[in-house]
DNA sequence: AATGATCATGTAAACGATTACATATTAATC
DNA sequence: GATTAATATGTAATCGTTTACATGATCATT
């Protein structure tokens, strides 16, 4: 490993000077500035960054936390993370943290231990208590997922309305018998979406069923079982509102193995908007989350932070869409 | 920041002493390990790792390149490779380069300048000749795609026996016009399972077509756009090979919106095995990569490298499988 | 009681960069 | 020509760790 005073043996000339040449520093002769560019060429020298960033306390780059690559959901929104942090010069690493809060505490002691500048938590499983005692020392901004009551800002949509939306759009086609299937976590918009579908079927004066309301894990498979749960009780639901077009999916294959067509026998809206809601057949009617905007917005707002440019605590709650598709709607 | 001398102080003993502490070395005595943990506890200390690691040129990261993480296939890998790291005391941060070389080389330089002790690469855009360069001074693995001849292990399949298996699967049904659907990329795997289909076709007397061999970039449009175009021809193929299971996907959309049947009157396979392969209708036929072990075997071949257990360059072929759905054979 | 081993702790040098400050050279001003 | 300003370069401190080496205390051995 070629260290800076390699180089500056090779050149013939301090430390310092290289380091002002590597540093664009103007003070610095044009001869001398010849003759170690040559050197830093000749001995194929790059600066170490670990040395670089301890003197200068600062890394220009951030960690992305998110809980699982595989979600398609979250590729559009690391995409806006991504151009935003390269336009502002920093570097963004990703953090599969599974879910798991082992693997999650594990990247945010990289954070305390100033590998990284901050952080974008996409759905963290750590509690208020936890946050709230980061948010004194490190510079973190929550995306789409947050904790309520938590001093850290965050950028997501309004899940209540939303989900009024999508249920309301149940409900104008003339569906009485909506039902709804859920996630059994501990994220608010989990919660939210639950109660904007209830709030929807109230407005319209449709009873709320208990038994029309059900939970999955966002998974196919949570779809899929508790499609084939709904679809056995004697007074079976006409439509049914998933918080996300992986189980939206698990429901349609569930009614098409009983024979049901989708949507003429039974209506399906989903949550997201990922490719593959409108790849698959029927293609799925969703609401649209504003992905690579979220993730613009969250690292516009990290830089801010870390940048010291501003102190209070700002969240933003972007537009979602309503978007109809073939299976509430035939023809779409 | 509270640094390691910080906590020297506030326990009255020597930042040597709170290293050994921190680092579990056993001559520090009960008193002594009682008073520097409170210390570390009151003051909520954690090491800096920028420090640590320049002091010991060492990181424990591993930064694993790749193209697109919104890629599916990649998922499974990730979690292979993050398991055994895991396992081995290493993280693991992802680089999304979005296939631009830019980007591939930015994270390549975090390489160079020791922000992690090796990488590896899942589509690389550069050259034989920079790869060449860099297996000199860093510890790299290619894992799926791989360059030839450049002195780097690589973890993969064997593309052009399981492209063979594929297509033979499609002749062994009956079929004799079978169209390719390939990538026009710089990609080893993508000539290799060109070849594999034509070899199938050979050895099966069947005269390869110029016409039913086209290209795309991997995407459901790509395989859209190209299957409308074979479909269009005057003597229309009755079955088609595509090298990815979301290009497969785009071909049968497109086949459905020809009012044909999958696979009645379109038998359709695909590669890679992603879960939507078999959540789709017709769920599809498709050559399953052992992705999760591909990850781990990429990882702990890098591990050897960076632990400098083996210096020979020893390339791993994993073994694949051909799962047959709906997509080409009905009730599957 | 002298010797040596063992244990606990401290001192200070590294790791590889940046940068405040000092110094030397040259150019500009009166 | 003396004074000042500007330019180019070097010296050494610093960032927060780890760790080789030194030191002093304790204790067993002879």
């Amino acid at each position: 490993m070629t260290t800076i005073s390699d180089v500056a043996a090779a050149a013939g000339v301090s430390v310092a000077t290289v380091s002002r040449v590597i540093n664009g520093n103007a003070n610095v002769s044009p001869e001398t500035l010849a003759k170690v560019t040559k050197a830093i060429q000749d001995l194929n020298y790059r600066p170490n960054l670990l040395g670089r960033d301890l003197r200068r306390t600062k890394s220009e780059r951030v960690l992305v936390l998110l809980p699982n690559i595989s979600n398609p959901f979250y590729s559009e929104i690391v995409k806006g993370i991504e151009d935003v942090a390269n336009r502002n010069g920093y570097s963004i690493m990703l953090c599969n943290t599974d879910s798991d809060i082992k693997r999650e505490k594990k990247y945010v002691k990289m954070l305390k231990t100033r590998l990284a500048d901050g952080a974008i938590l996409m759905a963290s499983e750590m509690s208020c208590e936890e946050l709230t005692e980061l948010s004194k020392e490190l510079s973190i901004v929550q995306c789409c997922e947050y904790k309520e009551g938590v001093p850290l800002p965050h950028v997501s949509i309004e899940n209540e309305k939303a989900a009024y939306k999508a249920t309301n759009h149940l409900i104008s086609l003339g569906h009485r018998k909506i039902a709804f299937i859920g996630a059994d976590n501990q994220f608010l918009s989990s919660n939210l979406r639950e109660t904007g579908y209830k709030r929807a079927l109230s407005d319209a004066g449709i009873e709320i069923k208990p038994a029309y309301i059900c939970y999955g894990n966002y998974s196919y498979k949570s779809g899929f079982r508790n499609m084939k749960r709904l679809l056995d009780l004697p007074d079976r639901p006409t439509a049914v509102f998933c918080v996300s077009d992986v189980m939206a999916i698990g429901a349609i294959r569930s009614a098409m193995e009983e024979n049901l067509k989708v949507p003429d026998d039974l209506a399906v809206c989903g949550f997201d908007n990922i490719h593959f809601s409108w790849m698959f057949n029927p293609s799925i009617t969703t609401i649209s989350q504003p992905m690579y905007d979220l993730g613009c917005t969250a690292m516009e707002a990290l830089i801010n932070i870390i940048e010291g440019k501003s102190s209070e605590i700002v969240n933003y709650f972007l537009e979602y869409e309503l978007i109809v598709r073939s299976s509430t709607l035939k023809g779409y």
